[in-house]
DNA sequence: GAATTAAGTCAACGTATGTTGACTTAATGC
DNA sequence: GCATTAAGTCAACATACGTTGACTTAATTC
């Protein structure tokens, strides 16, 4: 291993201020919206410096959206709680209220509807984190089928509060929420599936 | 009222065509990447003569997406039925499953995440129309988060199944699927919100 | 047939977009 | 100092877009 010469590939503020702004921006107005001049301004920066960094704007955006901590969070806490359920719905409906994990999470999702590459990750969030995780916590009796209707569950919720804003969800506390949808999970999750007569 | 003189407005295919072909691209690409062109060649149109119909691309959207019969159908369903949870999920479910309708519901949910238009009329459909109706199904306490929250589960679902095809929600079959939902639907509507001590 | 209005066609304008190439400045190793 | 590589700047290109204006064709009334 010969050291190279030559400037070193410094830690540098541009970049992750790049991806910072792309997320920001993508948050806002969507991928097809989102130009690079508007995201290079936001990120104080050249719009030919971005390419420095991303061959390509679709590569920009696959890289700011690249799924973050926050599944993984998610995931740990699932396995570490005793209580998944509230784990699941708490975790991302809180983590919702850190801003840059709220650009981040809204990014991805406003994303995933019109660009192809976002929807592949957004799936791989669920078919490989989210399901995996929560596969561990659910009934092993279809238990791929329990995961994604819990996960349909948080979505939704997610959508209509977060990005939606529908009412009374965007101004409901999320404690209540999380006390009110937590039943659900869990009954996907662990419950019986299909409704026992009563 | 004096009849007018001159060609009257006809029936016409054109706008109808464009219409249809508005929702078919959008439900594709979504609203920003559907250019009139592309609009104007499915419809089999100039695209110039979209301007005879619309004055502009945001209310030839406006248009295309304005929420139709499905929502008034489910609605009117729900009041009809003796079961409402399994009505509201069995009738946005199947709904999807007729190509012209799935189209349109489709582009409107796609379009309501990047265009404010399409985004305030998806927020009609919910604030107005659903809501509305299923709060006559709904306890009273609370029945406006009631309403939203059966919402919520109904449109992650959809969109869990239907926009982003994730597995096994895709594959699996409508009837298991209102089987499986129809228990937290109906406990958003009628049950115990907050869950009972056990 | 003359007048009137709708529908449809064609070419073009202005603008915004993603991207590139030539060039400068900064850091690192010999 | 000299080579080498990264980072940053500037102007420009080609393309695709929404939209417009001038014009032709079709239907309808008198």
């Amino acid at each position: 291993m010969n050291k190279p010469i030559g400037r070193r590939p410094g830690p540098g503020t541009s970049r992750p201020a790049i991806l910072a702004a792309t997320r920001d921006i993508v948050a806002e107005v969507g991928v097809e919206r989102a130009s690079m001049r508007a995201i290079a301004a936001r990120a104080d920066v050249d719009p030919a410096a971005i390419y420095r960094f991303f061959d390509s704007k679709d590569e920009l955006i696959a890289a700011a959206l690249r799924p973050p901590d926050i599944a993984t969070q998610v995931a740990a806490g699932l396995t570490a709680s005793d209580d998944p359920a509230r784990a699941l719905v708490g975790g991302v409906l809180f983590a919702w209220e850190v801003p840059e994990v709220r650009a981040h999470l809204t990014a991805l999702m406003r994303a995933a509807f019109t660009n192809d590459r976002a929807a592949e990750l957004l799936r791989g969030v669920f078919t490989e984190q989210i399901v995996g995780a929560v596969q561990s916590a659910a009934h092993p009796d279809d238990s791929a089928l329990r995961a994604s209707l819990a996960a349909s569950q948080v979505i939704g919720l997610a959508l209509l509060r977060e990005i939606l804003g529908i009412e009374p969800l965007a101004n409901e506390s999320t404690e209540r929420l999380v006390d009110v949808t937590a039943p659900t999970i869990e009954r996907y999750l662990e419950g019986e599936l299909s409704k026992p007569e009563s």
